[in-house]
DNA sequence: ACGCCAATCACCCGAACGGGTGATTTGAGG
DNA sequence: CCTCAAATCACCCGTTCGGGTGATTGGCGT
């Protein structure tokens, strides 16, 4: 994205220098210059307008991709991963455990785990540092 | 927000057409031509760069507000929102109790109230429910 | 006046959860 | 080979939660 700005940039200010050169007669007669240089402003703020939105805008319109920094930094396994988008779902350990095709037992394991790593007393706080942390959408 | 942006349009195209009057003898010398609408040029892209990142950027920025419609639609009484966020912030009854200065007891009943309102079965699930509705961030 | 609703609170009881014990299996790495 | 960690699972037991019962009070609208 930022590449391809760039290429507009330097296409436009090219652009310019050149009719710039080419008009530099007509530039120093009548009025016309300063129609020029307004051309000029108006183009550039476009410009500018575009990139400002595309670089600092729409973060929500990304997919979510979670934060695999703080999933490694944390050691969280795909598996505590999946038990936790179970949780953050809303699910019971019983339909998680259907979901993954477990026994219930066998979910607890790994909450607890997730309890440990995210510095959770309960399912309702892992889901709150979870998404602090953006490992949850 | 608008508003200022405007004044600040206002304020460099102003600018830019009085320099413009005012050094139209020296435009038509040399070079300096060149270097002048280059210094236009990147000021409007700077201009734009500021426009585009406030007009369509950072909505994540912007005062979470809830969502007024659906609390309203849902019947959701103000205690309830308050014991809502409670419980989307990871806390337990106890601890939501001792911050709205109440017995535990007594947090149960909009508690039992909202999982009716929201349709669900459990916390983690009226944290879900209640994230989709935009009733929490 | 009455009816409704929210808020407060107590209590009963079952379910789910969560911390703990333990066991086994598997795979990766040294 | 051994060690370690993840995953699987069972069980014990205490805590929290959640559905239910009930009661009282206060505010608002009819």
């Amino acid at each position: 994205m930022w590449q391809r700005a760039v290429v507009y940039a330097a296409l436009l200010a090219g652009g310019t220098l050149a009719l710039q050169w080419l008009d530099y007669q007509r530039l120093a007669r009548a009025h016309s210059g300063a129609a020029y240089v307004l051309l000029i402003a108006v183009a550039f703020l476009a410009l500018g307008v575009f990139l400002g939105a595309n670089a600092f805008g729409s973060p929500g319109r990304r997919a979510f991709d979670g934060n695999p920094k703080a999933e490694g930094a944390l050691g969280i396994s795909p598996r505590e991963l999946q038990v936790l988008h179970g949780i953050a779902a809303g699910r019971s350990n019983k339909e998680i455990a259907a979901s993954l095709e477990v026994a219930p037992n066998t979910v607890k394991t790994p909450v607890a785990r997730l309890f440990d790593k995210l510095g959770a007393k309960r399912r309702t706080q892992a889901i709150s540092r979870a998404r602090e942390l953006g490992i949850v959408p």
